[in-house]
DNA sequence: ATTGAAAGAGTCTCAGT
DNA sequence: ACTGAGACTCTTTCAAT
């Protein structure tokens, strides 16, 4: 599936540089990385057409905003047939922001992104109990996170 | 914490528009939402120096690159008081994206990037293993995300 | 493939409202 | 607080290597 793409050490360079701060400058980054401007233009363009890179996103500190209470819900379903009907129901819960389907301890895993822990309350006793097909759910709420990071890519090729 | 942040509903406009593709230029945003170009830089400025918006990010396709198996690790401790002990650790290993100090079914919740199921198990078997403090492990290998997005901000104030 | 420079597009500032 | 225009910077293209 990822086919020959053919990246070389200054394309994985470019990334890493990128990856959690794009407000560098192609000239900037380019002095950095001992090429021109033109060359990490390229570079980027090529990258875009392989979909490496799909573009750039605003940072947003969602903590800031409000938004501080993280959960983790595993989800036992009653038949794993089920999933697609669970999945699209839990979709409309704008407070879910990943969903995956797994194996191991649960069928289902979500990401829940509340505002206060009422507002978490609401949806896993509101939303979460309306949709059928869900056996019972397992709650796992985050009292701080650690860290977040990308992966680091190509750690050999560098 | 969160102070008088006193946005308006034209900062969570242009929050919503920028969080998943900031590649539109301020004069076409503007355009969209009724303003100058100029105002939309105003706001951002503003929103960047209240820290909400902490600057643009490269959006990577971390597929394409090969690194297409996600795990969800929950991680019992033998006591809560190695979890500084135990999450310093953790950190050092690459393949660990994300560390959550949690409250539930396991005292920490890890999330693992890897580029095949061989990586997994040598950072769960060699790397997990030698963590002192851990008493055991659940894994959680996911098959599938059915979905990942952003927190919708102010579903109320739009 | 990379470069360096010119053309085009976007950001940033500011005087006016 | 918003606007529009000018100054400035960055992106994008391209002929030459």
């Amino acid at each position: 599936m990822t086919g020959k793409l053919n990246l070389d050490k200054l394309d994985f360079q470019i990334i890493q540089a990128m990856v959690d701060n794009a407000n560098i400058s192609y000239a900037d980054l380019g002095k950095k990385l001992f090429v021109s401007g033109g060359t990490i233009h390229v570079r980027i363009k090529k990258m875009q057409e392989l979909g490496v890179v799909r573009g750039t996103k605003f940072n947003i500190d969602f903590k800031i905003l409000g938004y501080d209470v993280i959960a983790f819900i595993g989800i036992y379903l009653e038949k794993s047939s089920l999933y697609d009907s669970v999945a699209a129901q839990l979709k409309k819960i704008p407070q879910i922001v990943r969903l995956n389907y797994t194996t191991g301890n649960y069928s289902m895993f979500a990401e829940v992104v509340c505002k206060d822990i009422s507002q978490l309350k609401f949806v896993l006793h509101d939303e979460l109990q309306k949709i059928k097909g869900i056996e019972r759910t397992d709650t796992i709420i985050s009292l701080e996170e650690s860290f977040s990071r990308n992966v680091l890519v190509a750690e050999n090729e560098l």
